[in-house]
RNA sequence: GGGAGUUUAGCUCAGUUGGUUCAGAGCAUCUGCCUUACAAGCAGAGGGUCAUAGGUUCGAAUCCUAUAACUCCCA
């Protein structure tokens, strides 16, 4: 068995075990100060992806800290019933037994599908649990559970009565795949290369042509008006006159409207307002008939043309090749344009006008100018700041969300209508009934509306429908809510977060979350999203198994700076396998140190002086860290712990107390790093929650301090900001660092002992530190003095001159040459820096203390020189 | 087309209110080491006209203007 490397696959079910049953996540409402975060609900049918680590990591390390702080830490998990998602993998899952869903009642399609979500909804929450999240797995909620459907309901009716929610047929986006509506977040625009077809419709009862240009010929089928620019000379005189439209051999106007642009194409646009936005506003404009010639699939509906049933990409080529035919293709010409897609199935969007159900987003705002406003007073603090112009932008040009979705799997919309269309909207059918015959003053026979509600219209109330905040007297609500922060993408900003606040405002009176933190969007090295089409994307519970979960997670903490994109680089995830090994090396050392007795009282006193070293290190560290928290930077935060833990800890401090080999160490030296090892469990148990417990709890019988009671360090206090930091003289650090350097360029092996002669003014610092500097920069005799001893080379740490005699070693002409390089530097130095203090304008103008520090500078250069001077002095003597 | 942002070492990024002991970190690279915790390691080193061109200032990576390239959001 391989004893030099860590192993986290021995110890990570174990801890994750071992903290539910010990109900360390679980949260109940108490007098302390709570601090909650609620899980951005993955679909059901889902599986982690790397987005989901690098989120849900980030709210691991913040609801750790919290609960390590001592504050009262609730991280609620759960997921999203998907609408067009799941429905889309249950037809699937259907079709493949041979059920078509059209086959089947809605009642018998739900039963499939709440049986699909049972056996695969829960697969993501228990990846969730491989990667260490700490949820209160005991308040896992689904979207479509009972209770937070009700709330649905509520607020649906609850807004219709306040007369936000409204029925209208108007044109909306159209997801022909999907065969339902979608709101305008869920159409995504694709620059794509399209073919701008010229085609000539010929002028009634002339054989004279007009060309109009179009992107869609197959449209064509359905236009009823050719549009011009009122002011366009070419066409100027046909306004008015009636033209042909080809294949179908229908007459229709020429008008003329501002909205065309004369540039574009050839400044004559067929208006088609069954089919496209535009044209559909032209057509309320002008009064024009609108012909529906597409179905619900996007098929061409045209009896008696030879298009009827086709598709409409299939139609378009066939339509081109007739018009190609009858001599009717003047010109195809490519172009670049966006074209919509659907979110979630891809599709390409169709404009299509129907009747669906709306919120008045406009007047919603009117309701609640806080949505805006907080975000704007940072109220609710956006990480990175940068969104706030997003969302504002967004706030300030919103349009009616189209609520309604053509789908089973959802919730169903509570409206009751009659045979005419009459309806009734209420939480309940009897209810409906109620209101239906007080509207309209008799009983009829309801039917419920088919129609479910957009995912996002349930979504909009996690904040408050997870802690039953439509209940009465709901005592989690009034304890949890706010929340406190909320991690998720920047790409959802408007489809959930704006939502949120929307929602929280209008239903709870106040806001949902205090801060956001926005994460970057995972991509690979090249900055490509991560996506299975690609292939990309890593596997991440494959990535834990290799790593481990707390090398996963520091490798994906590592390459996300906030408010960036992350590119995803295996070689971090290494790096963090890396750091949990030398971590693991570092105690195992520790651990295997002996107490000895009889330690001299010099060798006490240099292991204090260790001690005070790091702990002056450590304490800078802490405040640092506590610092990036505030700001969110975690990736930074875990870095300045790397480097207080690697370089530190382990590379200096280590060093200087590791007994030699065969002693042992005194007992005040073991207790002091094992405490100080504890301190680093702590500080990074956010960050690398297993190998920290695992270590933690091997250690904890020896510190003897109070942390001993606890069972876990899930809940040990986290290190706080110390107020007052004192700076440490580094000077011994630099002295050890030089003679190695000269080590290694002379090739000068550590087992030749180097005898030194040091000038300074400060003997106490270099005296306190001598056994550290002897063992760490293998030096021999050290003494104090001016007189250098022959064949020695001088450096200077600070102001100080430091002599190593190296008789034999040494390359008298190399030296000089070395010298006068720094010799001349220096004088380059003091030149400018004495032009300045020359400089009366500069005297006068800057602060007085920067004034006062390029005099130290000066002073400091010209002592500097002085001493290498006399270097230069000594060193030609030889 | 409208808006926002980015441009600093080979790569990914820090650089707070302008002050040359701030041009920095991690990784990568190079050199020398299997030194009894760790080669998943140790000790060192090299590497940047801070996108370009102007301007403000005693002083600019940092402020202003223009240009270029890239990214994102919206239509």
């Amino acid at each position: 068995m391989d004893n030099k490397h860590y192993n986290p696959q021995a110890v990570e079910d174990k801890w994750y075990q071992y903290w539910i049953d010990n109900d360390l996540f679980s949260s109940i409402p108490d007098e302390r100060e709570p601090y909650t975060i609620v899980i951005p609900p993955p679909n059901v049918t889902g599986v982690l992806h790397m987005g989901h680590m690098l989120n849900n990591t980030i709210q691991d390390v913040l609801i750790r800290k919290a609960r390590m702080e001592g504050k009262n830490a609730c991280w609620v998990p759960g997921t999203d019933h998907a609408s067009i998602a799941t429905e889309a993998k249950v037809v699937a899952m259907l079709k493949e037994k041979g059920i078509n869903k059209s086959d089947i009642s809605r009642e018998d399609f739900l039963k499939h599908a709440w049986a699909w979500k049972e056996k695969y909804g829960g697969i993501i929450l228990e990846q969730l649990k491989k990667l260490g999240a700490s949820c209160d797995w005991k308040r896992t909620r689904f979207t479509m559970e009972e209770g937070l459907s009700n709330a649905v309901i509520h607020v649906f009716v609850d807004l219709y009565n306040k007369g936000l929610v409204y029925r209208d047929t108007k044109m909306v986006n159209w997801d022909p795949d999907g065969k339902t509506t979608l709101s305008d977040e869920e159409v995504i625009y694709k620059e794509s290369n399209s073919a701008l077809y010229h085609v000539k419709y010929r002028l009634d009862d002339t054989d004279e042509y007009i060309v109009i240009a179009t992107t869609r010929p197959e449209t064509i089928l359905g236009d009823t008006a050719v549009c011009v620019h009122p002011e366009d000379e070419r066409y100027k005189n046909l306004v008015g006159k009636e033209i042909e439209v080809p294949l179908v051999n229908r007459k229709v106007k020429i008008i003329a409207d501002e909205y065309v642009d004369k540039e574009f194409g050839t400044g004559c646009l067929k208006v088609t307002p069954a089919h496209d936005i535009n044209d559909y506003n032209l057509g309320k404009k002008h009064n024009l008939d609108s012909i529906e010639m597409l179905d619900e699939s996007g098929r061409v509906k045209f009896e008696g043309l030879r298009y009827n049933g086709m598709d409409r990409f299939d139609a378009r080529k066939e339509v081109v090749k007739d018009l190609k035919e009858q001599g009717l293709l003047a010109d195809v010409k490519n172009i670049s344009n966006s074209i919509g897609h659907s979110e979630r199935t891809g599709a390409v969007v169709e404009s299509r006008i129907s009747t669906q159900w709306f919120l008045n987003m406009q007047k919603f705002m009117e309701r609640n100018p806080q949505v805006l406003d907080a975000v704007m007073n940072d109220e609710i603090t956006f990480f990175p700041e940068k969104f706030k112009n997003t969302y504002r932008h967004w706030i300030e040009n919103i349009k009616d969300w189209n609520i309604s979705r053509q789908l089973w799997w959802g919730h169903r919309i509570p409206a009751w209508y009659d045979a005419e269309g009459n309806f009734a909207v209420a939480e309940n059918e009897q209810e409906a009934k109620k209101q239906y015959f007080e509207k309209y003053g008799k009983n009829a026979d309801l039917t419920q509306d088919e129609d479910v509600l957009d995912t996002w219209f349930s979504s909009w109330l996690w904040p408050i429908s997870v802690f039953n905040g439509f209940e009465k007297d709901s005592k989690d609500f009034q304890y949890y809510y706010p929340t406190s922060d909320l991690v998720t993408g920047p790409d959802i900003i408007f489809f959930w977060v704006a939502r949120m606040v929307m929602a929280g405002y209008e239903f709870a009176g106040q806001k949902p979350f205090k801060n956001v933190y926005f994460t970057g969007i995972v991509r690979d090295k090249q900055r490509r999203k991560m996506s299975k089409s690609l292939g990309n994307s890593p596997e991440p519970l494959e990535l834990i198994k290799q790593y481990g979960a707390d090398g996963t997670r520091m490798g994906i903490l590592l390459s996300a700076p906030a408010g960036n994109d992350v590119l995803f680089d295996e070689a971090l995830v290494e790096q963090g396998r890396n750091f949990c090994n030398k971590i693991w090396n570092a105690f195992k050392l520790v651990d295997s140190w002996k107490i000895e007795d009889n330690i001299p009282e010099e060798i006490s006193a240099s292991d204090k002086t260790a001690s005070e070293w790091f702990e002056s290190r450590y304490k800078h560290a802490v405040n640092e860290v506590h610092q990036y928290f505030e700001q969110y930077k975690l990736s930074d935060a875990l870095m300045t712990l790397y480097k207080l833990t690697w370089d530190d800890f382990c590379s200096q401090y280590l060093e200087m107390i590791k007994p030699k080999f065969g002693s042992g160490v005194g007992v005040q030296t073991k207790q002091k790093t094992l405490e100080l090892f504890s301190n680093l469990l702590k500080l990074l148990h956010p960050f690398m929650p297993f190998i920290t417990e695992e270590l933690y709890q091997d250690l904890k019988a020896s510190i003897g301090h109070k942390d001993n009671e606890l069972q876990s360090l899930t809940i040990v206090k986290y290190p706080q900001v110390f107020d007052s930091l004192s700076d440490i003289d580094n000077r011994p650090l630099m002295l050890i660092s030089e003679i190695r350097n000269i080590r290694n360029s002379k090739g000068i092996p550590a087992k030749d002992a180097l005898n030194i002669v040091i000038n300074s003014k400060n003997a106490d610092i270099y005296n306190k530190y001598k056994l550290i500097i002897q063992k760490l920069a293998g030096i021999g005799v050290m003494d104090f003095g001016s007189d250098k001893p022959e064949q020695s080379m001088v450096f200077l740490v600070d102001k100080d001159e430091i002599a190593v005699s190296m008789e034999g070693l040494i390359d008298t002409a190399e030296e000089k040459e070395n010298l006068l390089k720094e010799i001349s530097y220096l004088e380059g130095f003091l030149k400018s820096v004495t032009a300045k203090l020359n400089n009366e304008r500069f005297v006068a103008n800057a602060k007085a203390e920067i004034v006062e520090k390029e005099r130290q500078k000066q002073s400091d250069a010209e002592s500097k020189l002085k001493s290498l001077k006399e270097a230069l002095v000594v060193l030609n003597k030889n």
